[in-house]
DNA sequence: TAGGCCAGCTGGTCAGACCAATTTTAGAAA
DNA sequence: TTTCTAAAATTGGTCTGACCAGCTGGCCTA
């Protein structure tokens, strides 16, 4: 067994107690070490039929957990795709998420603790490049006081590379999951005062630029004190 | 970056509805509504097709993303159930989390944040009964410290019996889901170095302690300060 | 060359058959 | 009648082959 040969054909054949959970792991294998990768195009059905030595139902009914989840992504009439990294995550813990009702206030409790260490961490690591993407935001942010929709759009941006120049890739994914579930909330409740949303904006950006900062002096301890700051008062906004 | 322009890209995505995904929407419904109770009966597949209008394959590649994530149960022979609740939120999440390479510092690292919060959450909100619960598994541990096994497993429930304490069911199940990932490392780790572990575990419960009178007291600053404490130290007897 | 059209891919669905595990039932034995 | 066993019916798991509906690419007009 030549690693050239694994290389050649990495679809090995079944043997299992069920045929296509054997398939599924197969298949999440190769992503997971990478010989698959996002955007990459699996063999057509038929083909994984031949390569597995399996017949089409115990394909499809492999691949179609991995679509549901959000592993994969099929597109009728030109293939089977790796899916983008970004939802992956998200849609597997969505349909956690979904299972149950889910207090809001768990939600954005969690928030706020998550993304208080992702700023200590920013600061911590924070690369030049991490630096100009989030001062990016910033400038997106002032350009777009007047305009709430835009604004939401930078503010969350911020606080997604925030997240990322954590370099700690739960912590990104978690930040993100319960962002996009707190999302719609945020939306509403800012569209309930449109006279005020730009003296909101005004004192958002004046936090961020705070958070800002302190990442950019690389002090953890006052990234994080001012990202605490950031999220209890917007919390506090919402809330009203 | 391209990311931001989206934002002027009034064209949404078109959802396409397949068959199949119907039917999974609506068993969901079904469950999460509650007409569907865990450890129920669903029809039989053959009479599914019927009820559905649709043929079988389509019932089957509705069903089987649901036991995959563990909403469902398939027994082969006798039918189909709703599974038990427990594990469900987990396994969706165990989807996520090992679909790709997870780095076991970013797992760490992400537990020390949440278990920490958990703590001074704990020492605000918990009960009598919170109390005297996480006081048992001190009992536990301190008749077991000859028993790394056992002693582990109070060790365990210390620490989830805190995170419910702190009454918030996000983080209850992120600190279970993350521990679970570990559980595995931590007794590899433990079992390399069995004449220490008496005197790991006696360290262990003195840090318990602390962080059970922390609680007690209802001094959520310094709950959280002796968990920091004895994750730290806890984490750098595994790394050695 | 530009545009349109069609053949041949692909995933999505359906039907019918068979297998293996399980439950139910009917009959034989006590 | 009761109990045990073996066959029959039921159920999920798999295979095959067929057809539909989008997409792709190349060929062929205009």
């Amino acid at each position: 067994m030549s690693k050239f040969k694994e290389i050649e054909n990495p679809y090995s054949k079944i043997e299992r107690a069920t045929v296509s959970d054997a398939i599924v792991d197969q298949l999440r294998g190769l992503v997971a070490q990478g010989i698959l990768k996002p955007g990459d195009r699996l063999p057509s059905e038929r083909e994984l039929c031949k390569r597995f030595g399996v017949g089409r139902t115990s394909v499809r009914e492999a691949l179609k957990p991995l679509i549901t989840i959000g592993l994969l992504e099929g597109r009728m009439g030109s293939g089977t795709f790796v899916a983008a990294e970004t939802g992956q995550f998200q849609k597997s813990l969505h349909w956690g998420l979904l299972s149950d009702l889910q207090s809001r206030d768990d939600l954005v409790e969690t928030r706020h603790m998550l993304e208080t260490n992702a700023a200590y961490w920013a600061a911590e690591r924070a690369e030049e490049e991490d630096l100009a993407v989030i001062g990016m935001t910033l400038n997106g942010m002032e350009e777009n006081l007047g305009h709430p929709a835009i604004f939401q759009k930078f503010d969350a941006d911020f606080h997604f590379e925030i997240a990322r120049a954590a370099q700690n890739r739960m912590l990104y994914r978690l930040i993100n999951v319960i962002r996009s579930q707190i999302q719609t909330w945020i939306g509403e409740r800012l569209a309930l005062t449109p006279d005020r949303s730009e003296i909101l904006a005004r004192t958002s950006l004046a936090q961020h630029r705070d958070i800002f900062a302190a990442i950019e002096a690389k002090d953890g301890p006052a990234a994080r004190a001012a990202m605490d700051v950031h999220i209890q008062t917007a919390t506090r906004d919402l809330a009203k």
